[in-house]
DNA sequence: TATGAATGAGTATTCATTCAT
DNA sequence: GATGAATGAATACTCATTCAT
């Protein structure tokens, strides 16, 4: 991965996310990248490709981010993991997960079984604790913690930082 | 409001809301629409005139999908009623609503305010039923209808109908 | 002729004067005009039948402004009332002589004849003074009534204003 | 400076100096010069930007035309090469006079200070000659040049020759 | 690896014009 | 006489992509 790669992903990255797929163009990505429109395809074949990085890079930070519930293994750890993921998002990585929202209204790249692993570590989580209805449950606070990123990838951490300490008392952890 | 210009907002709705504003062209909507494409600029100036029209549409929808929480007094009713918003929606209005949520995500559209009203509303409901945090509680509740809507336009009511039943039993409604 | 027929023509000169036949749309002409598209090609069948109508009506101007010396017998006299020609000119007028002007730079409305009886009744006047070339002289102060024109149309008569009193005394008149 | 970058600017100074600006298309200009639509836009960004590019030749061609008077220093030669000046115009430049001429109509492109600095020479020269109105005869002279300049671009040399000999003779050179 | 020239298909939009009312 | 809906062809311009260097 040379330094012009490089540069290449960060401006796909900023401006897809940012303006969407479809509204940015290679010439776009080749000034802000400050190399030859060229260039990008001699790298990523075309647009897809490019995307198609990103995508795999996207998913890098997803892994990232789950870990903490994905290798938790107490079952109020994981809950009280989860419900911190979106709260420690790093700004800096405020364009991937834009990203990875904004992909979800695009057809072929929705892939709802990435959050799967998550699911069902909260419904294990809920059965163990005695929960009526686990996977119910899990599927609740799943829904939560997408609406709270979404809002906050949206309007930043503050406006919805009420809402962790409201869940975690909730939850009773 | 002629029978072609009918065709041109049904077709670009359609279109919008599945393929996406940018991903559209204006000679696909008249294809689609069985116009010729200068009809599109005569009626709607450009193309986003005509989303715009669009969005005067959407919001109409918005109003009376929403109206059955508004115009109600009972608590218990405002947030049963706010719980079933996303299963009433009609089918035929699938469309207005992809379109409402995917315009969240380009800047010039996302108005949060719109949900306002509901929030509200929600808010003085479990104030009145002495929950501790109403504000909290109508904000969570608002959160998981919009994450609740949301799956049910990419994957089905089916999928999401469960949440239902299990909400207004968690609420005691 | 109708009050709408002549709304149109006032707005066809005013824009095809200052912007250009190319340039100008009938749909500004239109709304200009205060009148509907089509009804511009009821009338005058098409956009160029639109400028035909106003190259009959600069064509009249054209001998309004030029009787003064056609009809004129007296040499020094014919001399004179040619060099009086631009400044005469009414302001209410410029528009159709911009338009004259502009028309001899597209090409099928160039007819260079329109210029001829001036020159012939010059040539004559000069021939009765005694001039050496008549022909000449009449070509040459031709020239310069025309240029002085384009100037005056260009930057208004106080710009050219000096010449006239010099020419007048070239000529001894 | 490409080949095919050349190619465009020569047919676009053809097609703008005969059929005007707005007449002409950009895909008459890309068939002319052979190179594909889209090359015109790569190379001057869009069709004023090409106006613009031949502007600035045509700028140089008057700079050529101009120099014999320019650098000289005789008061009769000034006046003489004055004179001189529309019939030394090469045929090969006639596209780029013609274009000069024509803007002169078009608004954004008339700068009527281009010839300030042969109307300047003109008038010390005749002041030199001990005229008594310098500015004014540099003014007389130089209106004759222009009008003579358009009529020569419109019927050709052979039209105005006549009018050489005659003006030399009157200015006694 | 990197550039920049070049393209062909496509884009939103405008145009002069027709026609039913 | 007058409108406004409607069109097909054209317009300036952009796009993702290829290729010679």
């Amino acid at each position: 991965m040379t330094k012009k790669q490089d540069n290449i992903l960060s401006a796909a990255l900023e401006l897809f996310a940012n303006e969407g797929f479809n509204a940015t163009s290679t010439n776009q990505i080749a000034k802000k990248a400050g190399v030859s429109e060229g260039l990008i395809f001699k790298h990523f074949k075309n647009k897809k490709g490019l995307l198609d990085a990103l995508v795999r890079q996207v998913e890098g930070k997803l892994g990232e981010a789950f870990s903490p519930v994905i290798f938790e293994t107490e079952p109020n750890e994981i809950i009280k993991n989860t419900i911190e993921i979106p709260f420690k998002m790093p700004d800096a990585d405020y364009n991937f997960w834009r990203l990875q929202f904004k992909l979800k209204w695009e057809v072929e790249y929705h892939h709802p079984e990435k959050m799967k692993p998550i699911k069902d570590k909260l419904t294990s989580a809920f059965a163990e604790l005695n929960y009526d209805s686990p996977e119910m449950e899990a599927g609740l606070l799943q829904h939560l913690i997408e609406s709270i990123s979404v809002n906050i990838l949206r309007e930043g951490k503050e406006s919805q930082i009420a809402y962790k300490d409201f869940l975690l008392e909730k939850y009773k952890l």
